[in-house]
DNA sequence: TAACCTACCAAACACTTGTTAGGGAAGGAG
DNA sequence: CTCCTTCCCTAACAAGTGTTTGGTAGGTTA
């Protein structure tokens, strides 16, 4: 769980988080767009129609925009990661559960999830950014379990490796986030059943 | 085909490109570690023992050494793509085909193909690497291409957005380079193999 | 020996970077 | 009206950026 780092910031505004999010809305794009060092805070000004300075009245750094950003998207994310893994559900529903929900979360925080695709490898390096692989380590522990679940309940591959499956499921899921544009074609859900369906069933033709 | 764009340096040197290519290897390994922008020519330089300013004996500048990674990647991996798309081979077998020779790439590239996956995107946009858009969508109708074939032959699904299952495929390869590493317990070969498998036949368990 | 080429260094350049300090316009509260 | 808070601007800063220029040690060729 990301304590959310960012403990207080300026005066004790009572109602601050209206202007804020919006900046943080706008940089997450420009992050997305570009890549975090290749985004100069003056880029981000422009974007919000404003001077680089003037961004400091609002934000301590330029990296803790990032990290407010990147936090508050696995906030979200685990709050409803943790939902579905409480439920209680069988391992081959636990996993639809979860690609579903991904792909919802892909929809909602899509340029959050792209700069987490990005960033997140040489960030978690940083000491300031360690719950990101706190983080992963999570992921990874509640994917695994699900798909070793799966292989005792004999509802999934046995003669699979199971960790480059569950890579495999992982990254499947997570890059749709570089092609995925909100109010497309397909919904979420769409493109979730149908990726279930893939990873699943294969694309093979088999006859039944 | 990218052009090799970098058509002349320096002096005409007989047998130069002997520390030439050791340079770039190396300078692919930090713009694969930290990012093409937040890699300084500096840190090239004292990766490979020597100063900043010496680079550009070799090289006319940091994007070019780039360019000449990229491209030298595109030129090789199209060479071997090539030579499966005209080997007459159907559908399913011109697929795994693929995957192999894109696993074998990601075994030999590595750096490359990081680099490629984290800045194609916002280099494409750039007038001096428009090949690599146009490598992407040569690409893209190779792979698309012998899906639909497969559709056809009735040896693939045919009710899923062809679109969809293209993406599918091609992230599910490629993402691979972000946590392959060489020499690890598994060979590209075999790889290759268990990712066809889950690709094909799905990872739920079928009665047969 | 002299001329020459290769591969590097030393030092600086113009520019961009994230960040800061002080000020000021707008508007609500007293 | 005055005070105060919110939000932004102006102007600058020190550090870091990619790149250039001139030089030089060491080897090869003549």
């Amino acid at each position: 769980m990301p304590k959310s780092s960012n403990s207080d910031h300026k005066k004790t505004t009572v109602n601050p988080p209206e202007r804020r999010e919006e900046l943080l809305a706008i940089a997450a794009e420009v992050f997305a767009a570009q890549g975090y060092n290749a985004t100069t805070v003056r880029k981000i000004a422009d974007a919000a129609g404003m001077l680089a300075g003037s961004l400091y009245y609002h934000f301590d750094s330029k990296e803790s925009m990032l990290d407010e950003i990147l936090s508050g998207f696995l906030d979200e994310l685990w709050a409803r990661y943790d939902a579905v893994l409480g439920a209680g559900l069988g391992p081959r529903e636990t996993l639809e559960a979860l690609v579903t929900e991904s792909f919802r979360e892909i929809d909602r925080h899509l340029a959050a999830v792209a700069i987490y695709q990005k960033e997140s490898k040489h960030l978690g390096t940083r000491p300031h950014f360690a719950y990101l692989v706190e983080s992963q380590q999570k992921f990874e522990k509640a994917w695994l379990g699900t798909l070793e679940r799966g292989v005792a309940a004999k509802v999934f591959r046995a003669d699979l490796d199971v960790r480059l499956t569950y890579r495999f499921v992982r990254d499947t899921v997570w890059v749709a986030a570089s092609w995925y544009r909100p109010g497309g074609r397909h919904s979420p859900e769409e493109i979730a059943r149908q990726y279930l369906s893939m990873v699943l069933e294969g694309i093979a033709l088999h006859d039944s």
